[in-house]
DNA sequence: CACAGGATACGATTGATGTCGTATATAAGT
DNA sequence: ACTTATATACGACATCAATCGTATCCTGTG
């Protein structure tokens, strides 16, 4: 069977063309292309088939309508984040989240975060 | 020149045999498979194999003074832990380290881990 | 000292990733 | 209708990850 939703893990390249659909929404590997070429030589020919693969693991959908196919991310940035999360919590943490974020705390954090996160902490307990 | 330090990213594999050093101190080939077995299928000499390359990339060092030599994590967890995050922070979030830990924490998580963070958020801003 | 048991070293293989070049199809303009 | 510009499709290739099978090499014990 086909993989669905939540089965496969984007590779590297692949999350840089969905960074672009995320900001952008649904493109044209042209327009795609555009973007990523800003920060990377990447040729033409390798995003189409970067977004070609993607579309056989289900990553993204297109609209073959018009001749230039429209691709659009199958799942939405939030949903990913939350994958890969999970994905680096089993991992590397041992499944506990909770040390992954005091990790990441740690790392170095400004307090402005502090507080976006404390807010965040008491909305949680209500 | 060879990779030092930090500039390489464990493989899932490796981070799988990183993780049973982290947990065991230094060990052999064989006590590393022995543990890695009761939850993979993975054959003795590939285990070895995989830690002839860490060790080619330096995520090992090892021992070679006995014949069966004694491999140690180059890093420790807590420096392999802050890399995976530091490199998940800038492809999936932006660069920002308090989505990232906004996102885990709503993923899911128990009263008594939000009270961990809590805690230790307090901790921080003395 | 010979040899069996166990250790490392060394390819070989399979599949995925990332990169393109080239071929082919199609739409649009002159 | 021909030409040109632009799209997709296809296949080749290099690299790396993961997996083992063999070959070779110690070393301790009879």
């Amino acid at each position: 069977m086909a993989q669905n939703k939540s089965g496969v893990k984007p590779t590297e390249a692949e999350l840089t063309l969905l960074n672009v659909l995320w900001k952008m929404g649904p493109a044209t590997v042209r327009q795609i292309h555009d973007i990523v070429s800003h920060t990377s030589k990447t040729g033409y020919t390798t995003v189409l088939k970067i977004l070609q693969i993607m579309h056989e693991k289900n990553l993204v959908i297109r609209d073959e309508s018009n001749r230039a196919h429209v691709y659009a991310a199958a799942n939405s940035e939030v949903h990913t984040q939350s994958s890969l999360l999970k994905d680096l919590v089993t991992k590397a943490f041992g499944g506990s989240t909770s040390k992954l974020v005091m990790r990441a705390i740690g790392n170095s954090i400004s307090q402005e975060e502090i507080d976006d996160i404390r807010q965040l902490l008491n909305g949680l307990e209500e």
